[in-house]
DNA sequence: ATTTAAATTGTTATAATATAACACCATGTA
DNA sequence: TACATGGTGTTATATTATAACAATTTAAAT
């Protein structure tokens, strides 16, 4: 489980914005989004997305630059995470395998080096799109 | 293999400065390296870079919104790639596994699809940083 | 050789993503 | 009390990337 956190007010505000969210969300769309509820900068924005990262409520999609609620229960998922991304209509979900995250967690390289966390992005087509 | 394609001269130029590099270059960088020769406009760069990606020549490291020269011989590589970074020093090394490879191309997820394409990116600390 | 289609180039401008720096405030704790 | 830590608000700026358009080159295909 996610060890628990109390989130400040800006990290409360923008993590529902996202976890309410049915696709991930980029930032300055996260900004636009809340500026009704005071928070006006994108500075604002970046600090609580970087907090809600490190304590693994949120992940970024590196390729996409979009920021997407974590609804993965086990353990470090912060740390170990993996997407599927349609390339036609963009929909992203997190995988949850555990074979998946078995395999990689144990795998090393040829000088025999384990990795503490790593990224994982799928591409291909979804169901609807095929 | 890769297919064979004849680059064009900013295509060249951009490739060659990247394959010489001994890290990943960022697209601002290439620019202020490459202006002595002509190349004058992000565009260009960008321009050159989407397509020495698209063929294989170079990989980008999403994370890190930078250039590699890919130097994986194999098949489709462009569509199958995984690195390890240390985030310490920021070294950056594409992985080349047969095993990985393996089963990531062949991995299903829940709804039995398989992807066409992946990036992975292993982070950890290098040799030297531990 | 001439035409034509496709890709590439050069250029200016601008959009989108992200961080620096600084002053201030809240909270816990020694 | 003081002091350390983390969060906030703000302005300005840095970094990454694309839009739009005209001109040119390239490689086939007549």
């Amino acid at each position: 489980m996610h060890k628990e956190h109390t989130l400040t007010k800006n990290q409360q505000i923008i993590f529902d914005l996202i976890d309410k969210s049915p696709e991930p969300m980029k930032a300055y769309s996260i900004l636009f989004s809340v500026q009704k509820k005071g928070i006006k900068a994108p500075l604002q924005v970046y600090r609580a997305l970087d907090k809600l990262v490190e304590i693994g409520k949120i992940h970024k999609i590196e390729s996409r630059n979009a920021f997407i609620a974590c609804h993965n229960s086990s353990c470090q998922v912060s740390k170990a995470t993996a997407f599927s991304i349609c390339e036609i209509c963009e929909k992203i979900t997190e995988i949850s395998s555990a074979s998946l995250s078995k395999y990689l967690a144990n795998f090393k390289d040829k000088d025999g080096m384990k990795y503490s966390k790593y990224n994982l992005e799928f591409f291909g087509l979804c169901k609807k799109c095929r």
